[in-house]
DNA sequence: TATATACCCTACTAAAATGGTAGGGAATAT
DNA sequence: ATATTCCCTACCATTTTAGTAGGGTATATA
């Protein structure tokens, strides 16, 4: 499961990308109206923009925003970034691989069923991006 | 990502598999065989007869065995026995489902990327059983 | 240049999950 | 009887998760 930190941040960029006529928006307002703590928040959209993906304006008038149209923040990167592998298995993972002590990935089963699992899974998270994935179309 | 319950699980189950020949299977031998905990691995093979995967038999020549035929254990079960969900968010997961506070799913789009997301995972995960996942074919 | 606005940053915390460990109890084979 | 082997409950340390606190820094604008 998508811990609440990326659910929450995907709230915040669909949010973000609905709006992306308001130029910056406040860390308040998104939260107000995704219902999600201020603080923790905060915490999140400072993630994306060292991340490269949100930008943000200080003082009157400021907020954060898109820095690439949603066409182009894949959802996983997002995953990525916010949780870590998508992969089921550490030895299947393509971004955060490390060896199974435990079995030889030659003669490992499990390991080919789970790199189909990765995928399949990755055949729509890669493809799929913020405009996938707003709420009015 | 699987627990490290969950893989060992699945290292047991194999090993089982693999020696179907044999008779009841000391937990001592899966653990040597297998590099897993002695006391966790006891743990974890209990639940699995609990849940009506394994039996067990005490005493001289006892052991741990399978109940049903490797190819109708699917992988799906045991994921979802030890480590719950396998889907990414609850409000798309069948068989733990929870409604999300902060969105309505009938207009939320990440609602329906994640629901493809676990129909291709479960495409593999209910098909495949531990006879596709044996070490010796 | 003073001041209000709004993001930036570090540190802290409570609760839950994870990955085990301990130790005795109960059933069974011989 | 006794050795063997699984059964069961409880405990524990560490890490992760989800969130809070509080002040610092940059910016707009009057």
């Amino acid at each position: 499961m998508l811990s609440k930190k990326t659910q929450y941040a995907f709230h915040a960029l669909t949010y973000l990308a609905e709006n992306l006529d308001k130029g910056p928006v406040l860390i308040s307002e998104i939260s107000q109206e995704r219902k999600i703590s201020l603080k923790f928040l905060e915490n999140i959209l400072l993630e994306l923009k060292k991340a490269g993906i949100l930008g943000s304006k200080k003082g009157k008038g400021g907020g954060y925003y898109l820095i690439k149209p949603p066409e182009e923040v894949h959802l996983a990167r997002i995953i990525r970034m916010l949780d870590g592998p998508i992969a089921l298995l550490p030895c299947v993972s393509l971004n955060y691989y490390e060896r199974c002590e435990n079995c030889t990935e030659d003669t490992c089963g499990l390991n080919t069923v789970m790199a189909e699992v990765r995928d399949n899974t990755l055949k729509v998270l890669e493809n799929k991006t913020l405009r996938d994935v707003l709420r009015n179309n």
